[in-house]
DNA sequence: GCGTATATTTTCGTTTTTGTATTTATATAG
DNA sequence: CTATATAAATACAAAAACGAAAATATACGC
């Protein structure tokens, strides 16, 4: 018979879900007590699967990597899109409202807001959700519609009415490929149309791409890129792409190391 | 059998959810009673489902410490679970549609749908979206609305127009407690507005609930037992409560081990 | 007042948790 | 690769908490 947790090993969990990881001396300390007993707090928290351990101490443990082609989408880059999205959340007043849509950047950026205060948050993007919801200070709204299983992006006729219900402060966008003819391109048309609703109903416009996203082709147009107001990205921009950034008004902004 | 509470276990109760726990030492200190007296009252408060018991004292359910609740809540009665969400995926047939609401054997059950054919499935349960997105056999439709950091759930007025738009085959969904007197209670009345919305869009209502919902008190009334058609359990329930089945018309499906 | 039913305390054996000591496993520097 | 420091697993004893049953107290009918 499994018995509940007790406090001690509930606001274990907690800490460590809210620091990342931690080690197993800093838990004993915190909690005043034994190495031994944090070892076996750790072990029934593990048991359970909602944390992973590794030699020294225990990390929270997301339920994200399980899609092989997604987790490695995640990886590459992994670096860059912190300092993105660090960079973004450090822009993002308090009491901001956002609309966020799909791609791997965007969900960097909602791990960067965990402990920013007083947001609304519009998504189309379960991870973007499932991330946000554990702050409590922050409103997760949702939009509803067909969720697509390569990456839990909710498209479809649905969400675009959903999200035309919204008009935001900011809208945040990432996206597949920035054209050289200065258009922004996606892949997956259903994905395309969200986004443009996104642009539609945001006040100003925030694109988030990393340097490997310029000059890349893409299908299908979403946009031209003078719809943008800022652009986030990991690495100046070559010097034809920043003039053309230039004349269409849109600001950029890279990311410090 | 449910008596009234006395003046005493009244006041405890109030004082758990007061502070969020407390250890059965410092509730007999404070009532100035044996830690016996206490473990009995505390016994009758955790039957009826207010509060929730680890070694060492009591702490409360519906509070601020909800979100954290919801690992520990994922673990009790895993056993069950699982049992209950095998017996009710086998029944389900191929080509079947589905709205899926709140719960952790509602989760389960999703878990155990990850390879059957051809389903179309409706939830405003951002675990069962994300689990079930892995089944490209499987059409998932988000509700949209607001998230709640306990438990992923969408909730609120979107949700609720967005559900009655379709109608699907079989409602599956999970409760908090199951009244004595025949009605299905949860303790969320954003919560208890989409499942009532469930009910009315489902051509069939199938129930999950682990034994020890039977006879569990919450708040607020979800709709009378007679609405569902099948209740899906992990153990015989106790005659009172099978005539009730039986008066209702309720069908009732035992997991076997 | 008496007897009965219910509630509380007392008592005691059992289980669970925690801390200390010892052994085994794992990481890291050279 | 080996040596060495650090962390984790194991074993065991002490303390705390639990559950059940017997003893005592309290309330309430007649």
């Amino acid at each position: 018979m499994t018995m509940a947790l007790n406090p001690r090993q509930l606001a274990m969990l907690q800490l460590v879900r809210e620091r990342g990881n931690l080690k197993t001396e800093t838990l004993a300390e915190h909690f005043s007590t034994t190495l031994q007993t944090v070892r076996r707090d750790i072990q029934r928290l593990t048991d359970s699967g909602v944390l992973e351990r590794f030699h020294g101490g225990v990390r929270s443990l997301d339920s994200s990597s399980r899609n092989t082609a997604y987790a490695e989408r995640q990886r590459s880059h992994a670096e860059a899109k912190q300092r993105i999205a660090r960079t973004v959340a450090a822009a993002i007043p308090p009491g901001s409202s956002l609309f966020m849509n799909i791609g791997t950047t965007v969900e960097a950026v909602a791990s960067e807001l965990l402990h920013h205060q007083d947001l609304r948050v519009v998504t189309n993007n379960l991870h973007v959700a499932s991330t946000l919801s554990a702050n409590a200070q922050c409103e997760v709204v949702v939009a509803g519609g067909t969720v697509r299983h390569e990456d839990m992006g909710v498209v479809g006729e649905a969400a675009l009415s959903f999200i035309h219900q919204f008009k935001v402060d900011i809208g945040l966008i990432g996206i597949s490929g920035i054209d050289t003819d200065g258009t922004l391109r996606d892949f997956d048309m259903r994905e395309v149309m969200v986004a443009r609703a996104i642009v539609a109903q945001s006040r100003q416009v925030w694109l988030v791409a990393d340097a490997s996203k310029f000059g890349r082709p893409a299908m299908i147009e979403m946009a031209p890129l003078k719809v943008v107001h800022t652009l986030f990205t990991d690495a100046p921009p070559d010097p034809a792409f920043e003039r053309m950034l230039r004349d269409l008004d849109v600001r950029c902004v890279v990311a410090p190391t």
